[in-house]
DNA sequence: TTTT
DNA sequence: TTTT
C-alpha cells in the first residue's frame, strides 16, 4: 500500500561489474551504477553537448541474483524502481546518498546479451561468490537481530568509498 | 536527443512553500520538497509500518512560474522529471545532491487546489517576488557570463542548508 | 517474468460509477471508464482546442474491491496497469477492445476523496452488491472449468454494449 | 497543457517493416506493430504460460522519419507515447481502434541496432519512399482542407486490413 | 565507470 | 460519461 507514487524508470549502461552481497537472512543485494546520457545542441554556440548522469541502483532478492549472474560492465539495462535516500556518516558529518531501489514491485530487463568479454549469455562462473544463505543460515548471523526489511539495512559497506554520492 | 531513458514519476505532498528564484537570463527556478510514503505490514511483528521519502524537485521555466503561483505547503503534485546529481562543496569536502529536474520534457499537475490556508486556487500575491527578468535584464547581470543551460546553473545557493541532502 | 515492458500510467476522472462483478473463483473485477484530456492552441486559428480521451480500465482482485467501495462517478484516479486487447464477436464479425488491466503489479490511487454526492470517503453502502465468493463459492460455479488467469476470462458480458470500443 | 496524464511505456519487438506515409502538410507518419510478452507459471497446472500482446504504434514527425529509416521487422524499441482511440466505419458499423501515439512529448529509442537482414545501422535505401513534402506540397493536396493536427487525421487507410484491431 |  |  502506498500513499503517493515513487517511480523511476531508467535505460542505460552499467558502469562496472555488479557487486553482489548477501544479507544475514540470505537475501541477495546487488549494487550497480548505471549511466544515462542526454545530448542537445547548445543554443549559444550551436555545439553538440552531452551530459552523462550516473545512477546508483540497488537490487534486492531474486533480481539481485539475476543481476549477479547476467549483468556485467557495459550491459544495457531497463530498470524500474523507486527513489530512496539514506543517511550515513563520515568523520562525524552526515551525508546523504540517493539510490534507485529495485525490489518486489520493481522490474529489470537485460536489453543486451552481449556485453564485453563475449561469453554470450552464459551465467558468470560463481566460485568466487559466497553461497546464498537461504536454507542454511550461519549460527552467528542468527544471533544478530533479524533484518526485517531491505530498506532498514544498516549499511552498504561493500560500496567503494571513492564513489562519493 | 537522448541515449537512454531517465524518468522519474512522483505523486506526493509538498513540504513547504516553494522557493522561486530567477536566473540572470530571466528563467524561473522553483525548488520544492515532495514527500511520498509507503506503508506495509512488517512480517515479523505484524505491525503496520510507514516510511516517508523526501524528494528535492527543481522546476525550470514556465512550470517554475506556475509552481510559484499555485503550489504551496501541502499541495499534492504529480511530477514527471529526470534524475540529476550535482556536486557541491562544504568545508572543502565534496558533497552530492540528487534532485528531480522538471523542465521541458517534464510535466507537473496540481492534483489538489485546496492546500492549507484555504484561499482556493487564487494565485499567491506577488509583491514580495522579484519581477521576472525576461524582457528586461538588469545590466549588472549581463556582465556575468550567460547561463546557457539550466543544467549548468552554478549553484543553488538559495537552498536552506538545514535540508541536508 | 516478462520479456518486454507494457506499462500504462493514467490520471483522469471516472465517467460513471464502477461496475463490480465477481468471477466464479471469487475474484472481484471492476470496470471503469477514465477520461484524460489534452488542450492545446491550434496553430492555424489560434483557438484553444481540447480533446478528451476515454479509457477502459479493468481492475482485478483487491484493487477491484477498493474501486467498488471508494470510487464513484467523477473520482480522480491515478492508475498504473498494462495494455491488453481482447477479441469478441458481434453478429459474426470479430471486434477488438483495448483495455488497461490493473492487477498485481499495477497500482491505483484515489486522488480525490470528494466526488459528487458529498458523502466524503465513507465506503459506499453495499447492500446491493453481491457477496464476495472467496470462501464460499456456489456449487454450480465450481462445475465450470476453473478460471486459471484473469487474462483468460472468457467474456466481460456485464459491459454495456452501448460503449462500443 | 493537459488535465490528466496519459502515458504509455513499451519495450518490445517490431512485427514488420514500418509503413511510412506523408500527410499533405509534409509531416511523416509511421505505423508499427510492437509485441510485448508476459510469461508466468500457471498456479493450477504449474505449466509455464506465455502471452504476447500486440500494440499499434503511430509515430509522427521527426520520430516517424527515424522509424522509417532505422526500424525494421524484429527491431527492439523503447517507446513512450499516449493512448488514443479513433473511430472508423466498416460496412456501416462503427469500429474503434486504440493506438499508442508517439509525437512531440513522446520518445523512441532503438534498443537493438542489429535487426534481421544484417545491414547494421545503415539507413534503409529510400528510392521507394515518396519524397517528403515539407517545403513542396503538391497542388491537389492543398485543395483539401489543411490537416491542422495529427490527431485529427481522417483515416489511416494505409493500414493492412488483416491486422484487425 | 558505461554506451553510441 | 468525467473534470477544470
Amino acid at each position: 500500500m502506498a500513499r503517493g507514487v515513487n517511480k523511476v524508470i531508467l535505460i542505460g549502461n552499467v558502469g562496472g561489474d555488479p557487486e553482489v552481497r548477501y544479507l544475514p537472512n540470505g537475501n541477495a543485494v546487488a549494487n550497480v551504477t548505471l549511466a544515462t546520457s542526454d545530448s542537445w545542441k547548445d543554443k549559444q554556440t550551436g555545439q553538440q553537448q552531452e551530459r552523462t548522469e550516473w545512477h546508483r541502483v540497488v537490487f534486492f532478492g531474486r533480481l539481485a541474483e539475476i543481476v549477479g549472474e547476467y549483468v556485467r560492465k557495459g550491459s544495457k539495462l531497463y530498470i524500474e524502481g523507486r527513489l530512496q535516500t539514506r543517511e550515513w556518516e563520515k568523520d562525524g558529518v552526515k551525508r546523504y546518498t540517493t539510490e534507485i531501489v529495485v525490489d518486489i514491485g520493481g522490474q529489470m530487463q537485460l536489453l543486451d546479451g552481449r556485453p564485453q568479454g563475449g561469453e554470450g549469455m552464459a551465467p558468470r562462473p560463481q566460485q568466487s561468490r559466497p553461497a546464498p544463505q537461504r536454507q542454511a543460515q550461519q549460527p552467528q548471523q542468527q544471533q544478530q537481530p533479524a533484518q526485517p526489511q531491505a530498506q532498514q539495512m544498516p549499511d552498504y559497506d561493500s560500496f567503494d568509498d571513492d564513489i562519493p554520492f
